[in-house]
DNA sequence: AATTTATTTAATAGGTCTATTAAATAGGGT
DNA sequence: ACCCTATTTAATAGACCTATTAAATAAATT
């Protein structure tokens, strides 16, 4: 491993590669000392518990993942190509840390602690974003604009589409042999379809 | 526990119950004998290693999972009632086997050898009915009935609006405390909401 | 140079885990 | 009653895990 910066980054580094890999539980302290190529009591001397050195790691990717929903984007484009653009950054976001949606389900579910703490704090922190974002898809319902769906619908609907690739990537890669190229070529139009499909779902009845 | 049925099937029962709830690694068989009560040893007497007693329950919830898709529907309704019905019986089925997906997710992604071993047995399967449903579908998308959309993708965008809700259903009871009947009333209308999206995804674009 | 502070290591306590072994118990069949 | 087989248990080997402790080394400060 990189010996110029120095061991505590060292070893934060090394055990958010392990961690968003194979999750908290699959990962021991030891292996997290023997990538950074340091001993196993270092890491208990920096960030004291393994739980500590995860929470630290978890919580910048949960962050992370939420962001884009969690800002304003305030240009006077129309709501759905707003829609369409955070969408799309979300995904793009996923491309560059494509273990993320793993990470997030994998200790959202089974750890309870871990979920109550983040759930209250997103809970929180982004009602204002929520109602705003609420109100203007309702009134573009009212319009006749987009297809009559319910604000938690829809974000579920979202997240969803620009997930499922990045759980089903180690299988598809499982059969299939892609390189680099392949894989970044799938993303690409898989993001294109997660998208279409989205936008597809939103167009209002034929009259 | 039950004293009604034999020991084996007590063991096996109690063992899905705890592998669907935490997955293959935060169960031991310490735990599995503890639930079932009897010797830890003896459930390595039945099963030899937890690995063995695991696969044979993943890979009967892993079939279950896939089977609605895994067979063909005769009846001579048009092609995208028999979708609808189709990802309707699978959500039912979801409804039934609520932790059925975070199983699938989680054992996917961390195994590759469960992981290469399921694919390839899926894959060879499968490829008739995957061929039928392909071939009718580009079918519908000529005729003009369905917007255009890979076989794939469609296949993957409704696995992904039938399971997001199992996922995000332990985060939702995190923050608010449904009763059962809440349960199944938020089920019933994130069904209605999945099949939906996916049926508007799919109509032609307006000419 | 001497002293203090920070970093790193070896050793280990105390726990859990899987799997095996040998012994105990129970239940037929003869 | 005896034998045979199936079931169940106690005990334990051997591995690995987290966290701590005390000692060693390096770096910084006076």
């Amino acid at each position: 491993m990189n010996k110029d910066i120095n061991m505590e980054q060292q070893i934060l580094q090394c055990a958010e590669e392990l961690f968003l890999e194979k999750g908290f539980s699959l990962v021991s302290t030891t292996d997290i000392a023997k990538k950074a190529g340091c001993n196993q009591a270092l890491v208990h001397y920096y960030f004291r518990t393994k739980e500590n050195l995860f929470q630290q790691i978890f919580q910048e990717k949960f962050t992370k993942f939420l962001y884009i929903f969690t800002t304003f984007d305030d240009s006077d484009e129309p709501f759905i190509t707003r829609l369409r653009k955070k969408m799309e950054a979300h995904f793009d976001l996923l491309i560059q840390n494509r273990q993320i949606p793993f990470m997030i389900i994998n200790e959202l579910i089974l750890n309870e602690n871990r979920r109550n703490k983040l759930v209250k704090s997103i809970y929180n922190n982004n009602l204002d974003i929520y109602r705003k974002f609420d109100s203007e898809l309702q009134e573009e319902i009212k319009k006749g604009n987009i297809r009559p769906i319910s604000t938690l619908d829809l974000l579920i609907n979202i997240v969803s589409m620009n997930i499922i690739i990045f759980i089903i990537l180690p299988v598809l890669e499982s059969q299939f042999n892609f390189d680099n190229e392949e894989i970044t070529e799938l993303l690409k139009q898989r993001k294109h379809e997660a998208v279409e499909t989205i936008m597809c779902s939103l167009r209002p009845e034929k009259k």
